[in-house]
DNA sequence: GCAAAAGTGTTCGTACTACACCCATGG
DNA sequence: CCATGGGTGTAGTACGAACACTTTTGC
């Protein structure tokens, strides 16, 4: 039954950066019957022998020479069956969290070029990568209250301000910094280091870094990481 | 590139049902290479023009006959690249509740064998099957207290402890009646019936109903089912 | 009248909310 | 000394947790 099967199986990455309190997301540019380009996720087909994750980090790192923090599967996008207007695609998408500061993309050999895009400011992607996008995105949000995921976002050491900003940016909501502090140290997840930053103006702060082994201790005595809003 | 692609894709579907104050899943039993057999998820291989979704609804109807209330892709199961030992075939594993009161199942043209099983009694099924029945009931734990999933598993009109019932048995947890029943109603999304119950002991009780256009309506004006136990 | 399940209110404590002033540095 | 961003505490409120007795029916 069914040898006949003649479906394809690709893969497709959301990279999620945060840049000048921007949330940006990573796509290439892709020639696409020699003549027109389109903006598009990163991603490509699955070989026989390799797995799906494996796939997605073959890709990213062909395409955008870049390693991630944070990975994991998104959908599968499989219900459109003319998603792919030449044959029958299914693509597999995955999620996945940069530090992109101090980061340079190279355009590398698949990818004639590689960007940022800010959430705002994408453009019309080819086939269904748009709905890829935009499913990732609630599911950043939603994720971003529930798991510490913000820190993956973020330089290891970083500034109690931008990891505020952070959340303030992405859940398009106002914070207040004392609650907002108070509650994120209670959870005794987050180190305070000696170090502090040279900032061009105003009174130098604290570093902190996440603790990811806390974290994950923590979580098996049955902790549950929970970040809320007025 | 890779024209040479020789992945299947097929579609399983793990099938919750709530009897006797139990949960139980829908298992079929499976020739295997017409010598051996094995107890298996529903489920099978996508055919070129469906989508994922009527793949799996396809699959249930041909090997259960039974048509399910809630269905919502799981996840895709591609990282062990030899899952099936025959050819490498990944599969998207479906999510679906189905109320099984005063249900028949028949045993229908593609199956030999179809069978309730209690969670905690789920022989080693055929490839992978055991580690996606495990995710599936991780992801009904959680469900259940973010969103208003439990209904799905009840007749239309139901005790309340019933629905008590069912959240302590799948939570594995005590639930406070009283506290229980106060948070439930105050959501609005569960409607009060002239009907009562007719038991074999003790006072009869109301039927309710799950109202859920009343709960769409509040989901878009910003509500969020939530509902936690001590 | 007794067994069995249904139905119902109050008190207490904790955790979220709202809110404003001082501090350290650079220029 | 001024501008800029960093750092901190408290009072009020609302929601979850704990908890026990009365009601209705069948036998």
């Amino acid at each position: 039954m069914a040898l006949d099967q003649n479906i394809r199986i690709a893969v497709d990455a959301v990279v999620f950066g945060y840049q000048n309190n921007q949330l940006k997301v990573l796509l290439i540019e892709q020639k696409f019957n020699s003549d027109k380009t389109y903006w598009a996720l990163p991603g490509g087909l699955v070989m026989n022998d390799e797995s799906l994750i494996n796939a997605v980090k073959r890709e990213l790192k062909e395409e955008t020479n870049l390693q991630v923090n944070y990975l994991e599967q998104l959908y599968t996008f499989g219900d459109d069956i003319n998603r792919d207007s030449r044959n029958r695609v299914i693509t597999v998408a995955y999620f996945a969290l940069i530090d992109s500061t101090n980061l340079e993309i190279k355009a590398d050999t698949d990818a004639d070029n590689v960007q940022w895009f800010g959430i705002n400011e994408i453009p019309k992607l080819a086939f269904d990568h748009n709905a890829i996008i935009e499913m990732a995105f609630h599911r950043l949000k939603a994720k971003l209250s529930y798991q510490p995921i913000g820190f993956e976002l973020l330089p290891k050491e970083f500034l109690f301000s931008e990891l505020e900003n952070l959340y303030c940016t992405i859940l398009e909501k106002e914070i207040d910094r004392r609650n907002f502090r108070k509650k994120m140290l209670s959870f005794g997840i987050i180190e305070e280091t000696n170090r502090f930053s040279t900032q061009k103006s105003g009174r130098p702060a604290k570093l902190f870094l996440f603790n990811q082994e806390k974290y994950n201790q923590l979580s098996r005595e049955g902790f549950h990481f929970e970040i809320k809003f007025a």
